[in-house]
DNA sequence: TGAACACTTGAATAATAGTTCAAGTGTTTC
DNA sequence: GAAACACTTGAACTATTATTCAAGTGTTCA
């Protein structure tokens, strides 16, 4: 039994359990679309309309729908019917410090 | 012109830019790949070789290799050539807190 | 020098994902 | 009740991306 293979397995051991870093990766994944990150930036500034949102993001309703779904999917935004209107907000506390730590890099890294 | 478009013309000034709005997708998606995270974990507890990452995640040096080069790219990790090996570190001080930022939300989300 | 080793790279394949377009649901208003 | 409106949904298309496989680079050691 060479050394080697042992600290391997120390470092095999401590790693985050296989549904853990799933989630994890799940959790970025939303954060790794423009699309996505500009919707969650407006939703951090207030609640929204979907029409809203397409017109701010110059993009078409349908789209937006679309991406409000697959965040609405990973619990990060809610919408709640207005009449006609779905009126959409942010769903999780985390959403803003996730974004504040990414934009820390970011404007670290120039 | 309806109060509507104005509030929707505030937020759109307050959006940062889209070259910052790219760059933080991009950042997030290099945590988005299962892959990936997984090597940065590792490399958060030790600097390995691409032989050991390999190992320690079961999958091919090539598969490795190729994320590898990704998360250079990305300015995330960094390699240095030791004879025949190539010893990997974490090359940015932000990965830690990122990881832990998602660690935190993805803990209380059960 | 050449064989073995550690890793990188490029091309190909297969799987995911984002946008568009057309159609559908539900609500309001005339 | 019908038309207009706000949004959602599904299918199709396109683009992106992760992995595999085969070949290539550079280093060590006999």
């Amino acid at each position: 039994m060479e050394p080697k293979n042992e600290s391997i397995e120390i470092v095999r051991k401590r790693l985050p359990l296989d549904e853990v870093i799933y989630d994890l990766a799940d959790l970025f994944k939303m954060f790794g679309d423009p699309t996505r990150t500009k919707i969650m930036q407006c939703l951090l500034m207030k609640d929204m309309y979907v029409g809203e949102l397409a017109e701010v993001l110059g993009m078409s309703v349908s789209a937006v729908s679309h991406q409000l779904r697959v965040l609405r999917g990973a619990k990060l935004v809610k919408g709640t019917k207005e009449g006609k209107e779905v009126k959409y907000s942010l769903d999780d506390d985390h959403v803003a410090l996730i974004l504040e730590c990414g934009l820390t890099h970011v404007n670290e890294a120039k």
